[in-house]
DNA sequence: GTCGAATTACTCGGATATATAATGTCCGAGTCGGGCAGG
DNA sequence: CCTGCCCGACTCGGACATTATATATCCGAGTAATTCGAC
């Protein structure tokens, strides 16, 4: 899995506690974190498309969460970053070659393989659709209450 | 995810098929499969290596299942085949950068985005970890009773 | 006809190319803020 | 002093390199079967 997830849930995550009453622009998000800013941007271009963020363009530009962290799921983000597509994909690979030259009756039912990795990978969607960036931050909030302060006043001075 | 997993799974099953006598070699595999020889033999390497299979040299040489395929199960076989590594690593990102100049004392707790990307990671790994080859050859058989008979008389003249 | 050794054909195993995707960089279009001239 | 316009600086957005990974290929080491000859 890219980089740019872990990135992209942090970066949403730093918004919130910034405030999301003006927006923050790819630079400072990328020195907070000492990142590339310009790969970084491109990652964020896609939480833009996704619907989880908007970008505000020109001079004191910047991006802003388009919804509140309540709305947003862990399985929302990975899947602005990576793309709809599942990790397994099933090639039929079982009717393939002469091996079979039987018509297709004996392959109506779905590939078992394919199957159970469909399967696992929906416990996998499910357990990141079921946490909420809200979810990580207030974790976060609980370990350690003065944080967000601390990142805003940061932020301010840069 | 790469494709050698689809194709390391259906070689257990089809080595399972056609009984486990004697040894099945890469060219024949691939030959009923429609995939590259070297390349299916650079994976049964893998799973070689895994001790999923055990590999016999020279003239009559193959490959053979080291176990039942009740004591196989779809984890280790994406383990085998894709590395031991999660998908998903966390660099400790949210230490990074000089937005925080406070000790870490902050961040004794592990990080909020990293411990529910471990845990949805988790569900996948003991869904697969759950489905052995077996369950997987019995839902086929169930399904098509006659194929493993099938695949049989293709493969001896083959 | 039988035994035995050299030969041959075949297979795994790893080292080596190529294609594809992930990572990283750069420049242009657009926009806001501030400066500046005019009234 | 106030207003409106122009200029400059800043930022997003996508097009363009570079590196890492997955895919695909090739050749050597080794083994078993086979063949050939001698007894």
């Amino acid at each position: 899995m890219g980089a740019g997830v872990e990135w992209a849930a942090h970066c949403c995550l730093l918004l919130d506690w910034l405030g999301n009453d003006e927006a923050v622009s790819t630079a400072r998000l990328a020195a907070g974190f000492e990142i590339p800013p310009a790969y970084l941007n491109k990652q964020l271009q896609a939480l833009v498309r996704a619907g989880i963020l908007t970008s505000v363009p020109g001079a004191r530009g910047g991006f802003r969460l388009d919804r509140p962290l309540r709305k947003i799921t862990l399985m929302d983000v990975v899947a602005a970053i990576e793309g709809p597509d599942e990790a397994f994909e099933c090639t039929e690979i079982r009717q393939r070659g002469p091996g079979v030259d039987t018509p297709k009756r004996l392959f109506r039912r779905p590939c078992a393989v394919d199957a159970a990795m469909r399967s696992a990978e929906l416990q996998w969607r499910r357990a990141l659709a079921a946490r909420t960036l809200a979810d990580l931050r207030d974790t976060v909030d609980r370990s350690a209450p003065d944080l967000g302060e601390q990142l805003r006043d940061w932020y301010v001075h840069n």
